[in-house]
RNA sequence: CGGGGCGUAGCGCAGCCUGGUAGCGCACCUGCUUUGGGAGCAGGAGGCCGGCGGUUCGAAUCCGCCCGCCCCGACCA
């Protein structure tokens, strides 16, 4: 390919919209461009590294037993609210009405679709088991689409579906997909880490997130310091801290504390640390109150919280639950609370005592609270959200907080659609049996960008050679000099013929121009022929993740740049 | 959805406060000189100033409504 006929328009200027490191050097580059909020354009470059990556998973998919096959991206609602979802996904998805009225909307994912097309075709044991796959866009309509490609409304992703008899037979299906997982990341060249996950509010099954490291990830995972444990933020569960000494406690009092309903202010009003009081949050589930109790300093995970009373919806007190339950916010604290209030502390909570809480009465709080002594805990769960320096569960190593991009995520499913969906097959004892399924993507654009975050410097992209758009890029330094350019044609062609996928650079415009854009776009080789090295016989070669610069006879360059190419990561 | 910011030429921005009919850099076109790390000079083209309405003799500028985009946060793969 020429760049001179190549769409490849690159920004001499950062574009005022982009903040994260891949969304600017992917407009600059020239690899995409917006059309709408978290909707984008995918121009050749781009379209280039697009295709690399999905033909590595389309080779690990393929080599895992999965076939390809393609759904439509327009859907009909029935499905949707026979699982559930069209409800669940609220306004998370794009729906439309035909000319006739019926509902539609885009697909966010296809389990709706692939389990009757399955029950619909294979309805014995002997057809199992099989796992689907396509490439294809996805449509969510995210709350806060951001970053360019890692949190699109539209985004290009792999979805595969496991279908099997029993539950032994899925987790067989689901390792398949873990270990190609596994080798797909590898080959992209991401640094990553696999988590098992928050399950999410549907509850169940085991499922793991890929996650590409990444300063702006949005996705948070701990990591003990020992390299022994890693997970999810939201599934992390850390050890508990060592009991509190409770040989000698403190008597209650009660501490008159005016306009202090919030931890800061209280703490700051007696002097204390944040961590000797005791924050009581008050949930409603099912009609019963719940009392969640954390250190001050500490915050509820609600997502744990809602996992423990799934399918009980739990929801935060809103104001007039105050009013009519007869509590005070600001004030609230677990002493004195009715019998029919479920007091819930997380772990940490034994690690302190005499704790600085709540009296129940606007403008007061107790000092020397003991848990037993003066209020009860009826559950000590992990509720508390978990933070820096931690312990770990396995060791008491210190966990860190690392950033990620949930690049894949992976999902045992077991029968969730397939029995709302009355997908069944018939077993070998002639019973109708629901498909155990699973259920795994990955964010095809989404590597796009992860990969453009974990492989960038000041001057611009640096790919490995795995998703280069191209692997070499010939500069012609002089586009007027007649030697150098039939030079470069021949080198050019050389690499073609050594199977390098090659870019030539002719265009007429000076060599800096050149020199910056192949920096920014990324190549991992670069062959630079101009006037000086031919009038001497040699052409200059860069690798751009190291900028090492070397040189080579004109009749050796293109073998010396295969070698260079066999050395760029 | 809450909070903040921004919409002026393809891109990056100034002008707005203090109304008088639009400017700078880059990119683009022509010519000359240049030509190994984003060239110089000269000339040129390009904008219903996000949209609608209002105030005014007159609105990019003041007021109102709407739309779009970005950032932070809600908790979403």
């Amino acid at each position: 390919m020429r760049l001179s006929r190549l769409f490849a328009p690159t920004l001499r200027e950062d574009p005022a919209e982009a903040e994260a490191p891949s969304h600017r050097l992917l407009l600059r580059a020239g690899f995409i461009r917006q059309v709408a909020a978290g909707i984008y354009t995918t121009l050749p470059l781009g379209l280039r590294i697009v295709r690399r990556i999905e033909a590595i998973v389309r080779e690990e998919m393929d080599a895992s037993g999965a076939q390809e096959i393609r759904m439509p991206i327009t859907l009909p609602a029935e499905p949707w609210k026979a699982t559930g979802r069209w409800q669940l996904y609220g306004d998370l998805l794009f729906r439309l009405t035909d000319r006739h009225g019926r509902e539609l909307l885009l697909g966010p994912t296809q389990e709706e679709v692939v389990t009757p097309l399955v029950a619909g075709e294979l309805p014995s044991y002997r057809d199992l088991p099989v796992n689907l796959y396509q490439i294809e866009w996805k449509y969510r309509d995210e709350f806060r689409p951001r970053y360019g490609l890692l949190r699109g409304r539209e985004f290009l992703m792999k979805d595969a579906y496991s279908f099997d008899r029993d539950v032994e037979n899925m987790r067989g299906s689901y390792q398949l997909m873990f270990d190609a997982y596994r080798r797909v990341f590898d080959r992209c060249g991401l640094r990553y880490v696999i988590v098992e996950a928050d399950p999410g509010q549907i509850g169940g099954g085991v499922n793991h997130e890929f996650m590409a490291r990444a300063e702006v990830g949005e996705d948070l995972f701990v990591e003990c310091e020992n390299g022994d444990y890693l997970a999810d933020t939201e599934a992390a569960t850390p050890r508990p801290p060592e009991p509190a000494d409770r040989s000698d406690l403190a008597p209650l009092e009660v501490l008159d504390t005016p306009g202090t309903p919030t931890i800061e202010a209280l703490a700051s009003l007696l002097a204390i640390p944040e961590e000797r009081t005791l924050k009581c949050i008050l949930f409603e589930a099912g009609g019963a109150t719940l009392a969640v109790l954390v250190p001050g300093d500490r915050e509820v995970n609600e997502p744990k919280l809602e996992r423990l009373f799934f399918p009980t919806p739990v929801r935060r007190f809103e104001d007039e639950d105050f009013a009519r339950h007869g509590f005070v916010k600001g004030y609230v604290g677990p002493q004195g609370l009715a019998g029919d209030a479920v007091v819930l502390a997380d772990h940490s909570v034994l690690g302190g005592k005499d704790w600085v809480t709540g009296a129940n009465e606007a403008d007061r709080h107790v000092s020397g609270a003991n848990a037993g002594r003066d209020f009860r805990v009826d559950r000590f769960e992990d509720l508390a959200r978990i933070r820096e320096g931690d312990r770990c569960p396995v060791d008491g190593g210190v966990l860190r907080i690392g950033r990620s991009i949930v690049v894949g995520h992976i999902y045992q499913l077991g029968t969730k659609y397939s029995e709302p969906l009355e997908a069944t097959f018939i077993d070998e004892d002639g019973g109708a049996r629901p498909y155990e399924m699973g259920c795994y993507g990955i964010g095809i654009s989404r590597i796009v960008a992860a990969a453009a975050e974990q492989h960038h410097d000041d001057a611009g992209l640096v790919w490995p050679k795995a998703l280069a758009p191209f692997q070499a890029v010939v500069i012609l330094a002089n586009h007027d000099d007649e030697r150098a350019r039939t030079e470069a044609e021949r080198i050019y062609e050389e690499l073609r013929q050594l199977g390098v996928e090659a870019l030539l650079d002719d265009r007429e415009v000076r060599g800096g121009v050149k020199f910056a854009d192949s920096d920014l776009i990324g190549y991992p080789v670069q062959v630079v022929v101009g006037k000086k090295g031919v009038a001497t016989g040699t052409a200059d070669l860069k690798l751009r993740s190291t900028g090492e610069r070397s040189s080579a006879p004109l009749a050796q360059v293109a073998q010396a740049a295969l070698d260079l190419l066999g050395a760029a990561p």
